[in-house]
DNA sequence: AAGATTATGTCAAGCGCTTATCATAAAAAA
DNA sequence: TTTTTTATGATAAGCGCTTGACATAATCTT
């Protein structure tokens, strides 16, 4: 293990003279300065990270609690950010917390154990105070925690509008609203009320059919085949794009026919899903973007503890993918 | 910041009594091991995972390097993995190489100057010796890096083996296998590799078209384009799952029937592809087995650097999973 | 009751690095 | 030349924790 004093000894000067250079303070002489340098680069020499946090040095680690990476919305977020944070200078400790609250609390106590500069939190099972209590920077997608955390979010809200809004324009005029049911705080809850408020303008019924997002795969299939087999129904806003391609698939067993006998919105919008699912009409949410004020806020946070944010709730614009699923 | 003064005050011991109990060596008493416990608990005291470090403990960080984890394949892995390392008592660093070698060379600078323990290592952008100087215990996902590092993979041999036979068996006649060129030790050779022997064995002609991994979309489907237009073929052996599905969209739209006129295989077989696009062949990798090896292959290197591993080179069994698009 | 065993404490060094202090030298400005 | 500025060095403390050395009790054996 190459340590500083091995890098002073190779470049014939203090390890004083190493140190200022490395952490640019004092005076220096450009000559010094370059002999360092090299001097690092011939023994190949990185700072112990771990020396100088323990110095109080900043950790530059950043803790992401997200549900599953292995959800391609999810894969696809947790990829973005943790390129933005690279480009910070930060590296990404990966937490899938899953639903299992226990584990989320126990990730929770590890990010602080590790001294980590600042949290991402994608994964809501736990409640305010627990996050309050590890005293760190912290960034909500999706989920209020609390009035001092910001929250970015897409604007689920207007998702769930143009969705029934463009099954309607359609020709769509019993439209369900499938997927998880009215969860407190949860995001799908503001695409079921952006449903719910479009619904009642345009005098149509509302229509709740549940479909619990960690089901089972089959328990998943059961309600929607249920759905579609004893129900009126024209048009269904899905409350993710996974449980769209679920009904698109069932209605093709069924012999229902896309776009004709049903319409159908999805909601996300991962690449992975566009790309490779073309005849889906979706609501996409803005990743990249979501991706980039999450890690800019919380450096923002990080740099400046105290200072008070302009604003704790960003919704993102969402864009609605007009493709065969829908009508088009 | 509770440290370990405060737990010692707070149960009425000295430090070293304290570091006895976490430590767990010396001696010690139930009863102040239970009173020490107790503070440890009331305080919500977590021990400087960093001021650990320092001492020479390890820091039970192990560095993941993929491609990309909006990937499904790759997000379920990575997924699976991190899942098996928390077990395990460790914590995941997670670094998106993409295909950017100066990106994975950065990174693995930084994993050493984090001090992991070990690396997981599944993109292969880099040489063997940017990771033997690392001096760190590594093990590979799929990708030979060197004699002494043990590398794990599913059969992709056998996988392109079995895609081409069921073609076969199913009527195919003029059988492409699409994908990836030749890619001197990527993975997709040996799924070629399994397509041409078994191409040779029933006395066809191989065909091979590329369609390379990181073109853009427009590209790829320009690619298969020109396959579906311009050739004879009724089989392909896709090298991955996602080009396979471009295959049945672009095959849809050029009103090709599948698997009337043509069959499909793909590769991978992740849970997303498999139960969001039920009509897919696909040869399946067993990525909770991968992931499990991977770690469990880590941890004995970790535990002891120098015992010499009975093997090195682990291929996964494969599995065929039949569905509508190769003719079941 | 004497020695052995077990339990706890005090003290200090050290992990690799940062940073402050003090001292000294060399270069630049007056 | 003298003062100021700039450049470097030597030394030491400290971040929070671990661990070894040594000392002293308390408890257990026989």
């Amino acid at each position: 293990m190459v340590k500083l004093t091995d890098v002073a000894a190779k470049a014939g000067c203090s390890v004083t003279t190493v140190s200022r250079v490395i952490n640019n303070y004092g005076y220096i002489s450009q000559k010094t300065r370059k002999k360092v340098h090299e001097a690092m680069k011939e023994l190949n020499y990185q700072p112990n990270s771990v020396a100088r946090s323990l110095q109080g040095k900043k950790t530059k680690l950043i803790g992401l609690i997200f549900p599953d990476v292995s959800n391609p919305f999810f894969g696809e977020l947790v990829s973005k950010i943790e390129n933005q944070l690279f480009k910070h200078g930060y590296k990404t400790i990966l937490c899938n917390a899953g639903n299992d609250k226990e584990k989320e609390r126990t990730y929770l106590q590890m990010l602080m154990a590790n001294q980590v500069d600042g949290i991402i939190a994608g994964a809501h099972n736990l409640g305010i105070e627990e996050y309050q209590r590890t005293g760190l920077p912290i960034v909500s997608f999706d989920r209020k925690l609390s009035d001092n955390i910001p929250i970015v979010s897409a604007d689920n809200f207007k998702g769930g509008s143009l969705a029934t809004q463009e099954l309607y324009n359609h020709g769509a005029r019993h439209i369900y609203f499938v997927g998880n049911p009215t969860l407190d705080g949860h995001p799908t809850q503001r695409r079921l009320l952006g449903y719910k408020e479009t619904i009642k303008e345009l005098k149509l019924t509302e229509h709740i059919h549940p479909v619990i997002f960690n089901e089972t795969l089959a328990l998943k299939e059961m309600a929607i085949r249920d759905l579609l087999e004893n129900h009126k129904v024209d048009g269904i806003v899905a409350s993710d794009d996974l449980t769209a391609l679920l009904i698109l698939n069932i209605s093709h067993d069924l012999g229902i026919h896309i776009p004709k006998d049903l319409k159908i919105i999805g909601f996300d919008g991962s690449k992975v899903v566009r790309d490779f699912e073309p005849r889906l009409s979706t609501i996409v949410q803005p990743i990249p973007s979501i991706a980039q004020l999450l890690v800019k806020l919380l450096e923002k946070r990080i740099d400046n503890p105290t200072e008070e944010l302009d604003n704790y709730t960003y919704y993102l614009p969402v864009e609605l993918l007009k493709r065969e699923s829908s009508g088009n």
